[in-house]
DNA sequence: TTGTAAGCGTTATCAC
DNA sequence: GTGATAACGCTTACAA
């Protein structure tokens, strides 16, 4: 029972108007007088039509596609933000071609041949891989979320003042020393921001301070092995002391707080933690870790909002295009748990 | 500097060959010389060729789009699954369209049609709002993961094995009572077959066993109020004996060993636990948590098979769609960590 | 308010 | 091996 595909051309024919009609029926329906709205509208029905946007993309251009490139889906910052992201479509109407890039560098420039194969009109970018040189050469809209962005709009959380509220929390809980637990990673990582957060606040607060940086790994038996590591030192070094640990984020958090928890059956008063992210981990942990929040709906919201006031421009006659790329921070929210004072 | 888009017209007016040709060198090279292979390379390179699909999928109608229907990503398993279905597309090429459903059946309804005016080849669907019987209406292929598919094709979890594991594993681990915790469901949702398997297996082995069914929500909080009560009771109840609690996921059963560790500061000998789904707060927990892990990437790829072999099928010129939908079943397997003996 | 006809950039059919 | 020509299903001047 294979009905063939009913169109404008079917629909003209049935109703005695012409394509056009039919066609303003969908576009403009007001330019038509009610009546014959109607008729057209009994005739769709009857007729079982199915609009084809690919046709209707081809004539006019305008894909309402956007693509998007993101390193997995595995860590939940990256889910809630692809979520988000996705619950745009209730408000501009793009749909979405995802890809996950999983950290390579030749994979993604595959995808994103394939993304401008299939006319998006616009790129949203979480990897770090492409430089931000290499997409603006693609001449579409680029927005680009919490990596390298010098010539594309970008939208990062803004590390400095979040990194700053952790220390300051840990300083105000009269720590005798601050110890910050993080990746390595280049120095253009929007994120390294909290490293300099850090250092400059407890320079100013005359603190005594500690930075560890460390390869984690990107598997929990890897991470787990170097904290435990991490750990010991720590504890052994700082014995008698108030330590204020602030990790990059809240799976590290955990993780400390579990050998910690392991170790003394409980969170002692001379050990205070806080975590970046606000990730489910952070208040499901034995102790409801303090962290950072991310604003991860504001982020995604302001990065479409971004693309979507390029994607329009794209859209005029004359095109203006930005002179220069617009870079938006995000102010991330401290939330106090149970792991400080 | 906006250079004007190439198109297979402006190829053959440079080669002096004809548009048939520069399709043939993309669709069927063999079939050219070699010679004018690298005529046309050239000239793709100097002109600087951007392929367009759109148009292609016009004139032979092979979109390459599947469409996704996700409840959320918030949940790890959801946000997992749609990680290794994106994946598969170095596998088969097929482009995705994503859409989250929030349990929300006329927003879906209209997620569907939206995918099917872009001529998606399959769909796959893995919210719980639309019977199959619709989706099976709307003539594509159509595969559904872990939820009602009487109509249309399915990939489960073997809910019934994986529970029977976690069941006969507390059995083995001597525990007094069996306690199966879980979330109120119709009984046509596949893992409703954890809690058949849970009784049977108790019935089998003359085990006391009691099966508590709780409205828990949606969010953390609700969660863990729920859970609280429910482990108060339980603890109070069963004092004295040797508890083997087996929850209906992950989240759960570390919320649950929370309490225990919050009670106790440390898992007790009386108290056995064991989760489902394998989601990383499994391993994360303070005691990491024995869990029936679901084979995830399996699942992910046995729909796509299942749902390529039907949009092959469709391609032929005489299509023979499948008579009846196909079912299959995906093996769950025990992880054993620190939660059970 | 409605219609005509020329695109949009490919592929498919049939010819040579 | 290669080429004309007609689709594919819709939009968009331009006319009326």
């Amino acid at each position: 029972m294979e009905r063939k595909k009913v169109t404008f051309a079917d629909i003209a024919k049935y109703t005695n108007f012409s394509k056009t009609t039919i066609s303003r029926y969908f576009n403009n329906p007001d330019s038509l007088t009610l009546e014959n709205q109607e008729k057209i509208a009994k005739a769709l029905e009857e007729l079982g039509y199915q609009k084809n946007k690919l046709a209707k993309v081809l004539a006019n251009g305008k894909s309402e596609f956007v693509g998007i490139i993101i390193p997995n889906l595995y860590f939940h910052y990256y889910s809630e933000m692809l979520n988000k992201i996705l619950a745009s479509y209730e408000e501009y109407n793009y749909k979405f071609l995802v890809f996950i890039g999983n950290h390579k560098k030749e994979v993604e420039r595959k995808y994103i041949q394939e993304l401008l194969a299939y006319k998006i009109e616009g790129l949203i970018v979480l990897s770090n891989t492409i430089s931000s040189e290499e997409l603006k050469s693609y001449n579409i809209p680029v927005v680009t979320i919490e990596r390298e962005a010098k010539y594309v709009c970008s939208v990062d959380t803004d590390n400095y003042t979040g990194a700053s509220e952790a220390t300051d929390l840990l300083i105000k809980n009269n720590c005798d020393v601050l110890i910050h637990i993080n990746n390595i990673f280049p120095e253009y990582v929007p994120s390294y921001d909290r490293i300099r957060a850090f250092i400059d606040v407890c320079d100013n607060n005359n603190a005594k301070y500690e930075l560890i940086r460390e390869n984690f790994g990107y598997n929990y038996e890897s991470v787990f092995a170097k904290m435990q590591n991490i750990f010991n030192e720590i504890d052994e070094k700082y014995l008698g002391q108030k330590k204020g640990i602030f990790l990059s984020n809240d799976t590290y958090a955990n993780i400390f707080l579990n050998l910690v928890i392991q170790k003394y059956g409980n969170l002692p008063e001379h050990y205070r933690i806080v975590g970046f992210d606000n990730s489910p981990i952070a208040s499901e942990a034995v102790v409801p870790i303090t962290t950072i929040a991310q604003q991860i709906d504001k982020i995604a919201n302001t990065a479409m909002d971004l693309l979507v006031l390029q994607m329009t421009e794209m859209k005029k006659r004359k095109p203006i295009p930005l002179k220069e790329p617009i870079h938006k921070q995000i102010a991330p929210v401290l939330i106090k748990r149970n792991t400080t004072d």
